[in-house]
DNA sequence: CCAAAAGTGTTGTCGTTACACCCATGA
DNA sequence: TCATGGGTGTAACGACAACACTTTTGG
């Protein structure tokens, strides 16, 4: 029963907008891009996770991947997926606009820098002042990724095509907030065909060169991984 | 970033629903509750979830909760969740909706008549005709309900406070079609510590009655069942 | 006494955990 | 040759699956 049309104006009293959370790993770990925020009275020197209105000709995916581009320049994201709908009356202190929340994953941290605001990466660790509802926003994303790779493969959309087992592990223990075993972890992964071994190597620094993995199915997928 | 105000007519181009997907079970197995539409050309002798419109001064979980009691009479619901948003162009012929989805659950199938269309709960083994989009949101509701059952206790939605062990076992049978052996399950409760037992027994027919059991926890909490 | 569902333990198997040493490389 | 991370097997333990008989009641 969703209702109704002719559509007084009374009726569209809502603004329809998407907020996406994309999330990056290097080194130090989860990584979130934010744009700066900047809209006196509320928000002086915030930042929000990139996001915009839904068209009226465009679904609420097509439009979080078309502000995740056209505003942050993230292109190669590999896996979008949707995450909340928010709608708590002031969310938004200049009007009552609604928000379905998107979570992406990116491998790389290159974003193509258009127009606009300024646009960083920051560690989930250590987030800046959030505009808005932002800061729930994220912390839903994050707490959707952990208990994602507890159970699914979207750790390929954090990584590039190919990897070490290492970073790979890295990548679950920073997250998750916990070390794994090095020869259980891997055997659980073989054990489920998760990924496949390249020939290839790769050295890094000085020790001993690692093989290069991918992953068999680069599509989401649920598996019971931990 | 979600964006602006001033709001210009242009932007407000969207209506907000939400439409909820109650379940109940009988011994048949899982039920839907939902109300005839009649709405030609398109939806004639279908059916659908109940919802409606979202006003200004509601969240969508209140509008849900709303509509739940005005339009079907439902009261005493025990869950309700957010489940998806719906926003494909033209999944109301009539106009551009945007729908929150909700999922809710009840131990009871008594609703109180209220004006309005009819009401009846259908197995979801056999629905009717559905109006707009309602398949996909009964579907995605009926995938929930399945995973959820695996990893929370959300069964105590379905059951009333006290309950045998053998009305819970059949609660997963029916609704995740496949059997469990008796003892296992019992086990797996127990160890879990997820039910309690009272001394109160409770006689059905002609055989040994059964022991009364309630949820030592009615909210939901995720801890691996199965 | 028969039918119907409730209740109860043990054993084998398989997956998970814990654990320590050698290898290849660059400096 | 040393430091760094890569790579490998095994044994103990615990969780899960399979399995059958006795109990209580009403008819």
């Amino acid at each position: 029963m969703t209702k109704t049309s002719k559509s007084p104006h009374k009726l569209r009293f809502a603004i329809l907008a998407t907020d996406t959370v994309l999330f990056s790993k290097d080194q130090g770990g989860l990584k979130v891009l934010l744009m700066k925020v900047d809209r006196p009275p509320f928000y002086v020197q915030h930042w929000g996770v990139p996001g915009g209105l839904i068209h009226p000709k465009e679904t609420a995916d097509e439009a979080a991947k078309r502000h995740l581009w056209e505003k942050a320049g993230a292109k190669k994201f590999v896996h979008i997926e949707q995450l909340y709908t928010f709608s708590a009356l002031d969310r938004d202190p200049r009007g009552r606009v609604v928000s379905v929340a998107y979570l992406a994953l990116t491998p790389t941290t290159d974003i193509v820098r258009r127009g606009g605001s300024e646009v960083r990466w920051f560690s989930v660790e250590n987030l800046p002042k959030l505009a808005y509802d932002h800061k729930d926003i994220i912390r839903t994303a994050i707490e959707r990724v952990r208990s994602k790779l507890a159970y699914t493969n979207i750790a390929f959309g954090l990584l590039p095509e190919e990897f070490t087992l290492g970073e790979l592990q890295r990548l679950y223990e920073v997250v998750l907030r916990r070390r794994f075993d090095k020869r259980n972890f891997r055997k659980k992964l073989f054990s489920l065909k998760l990924v496949v071994g390249t020939k290839k190597k790769k050295r890094a620094g000085r020790s001993r060169p690692a093989e290069l993995y991918r992953f068999s199915e680069r599509r989401h997928k649920v598996v019971g991984i931990l």
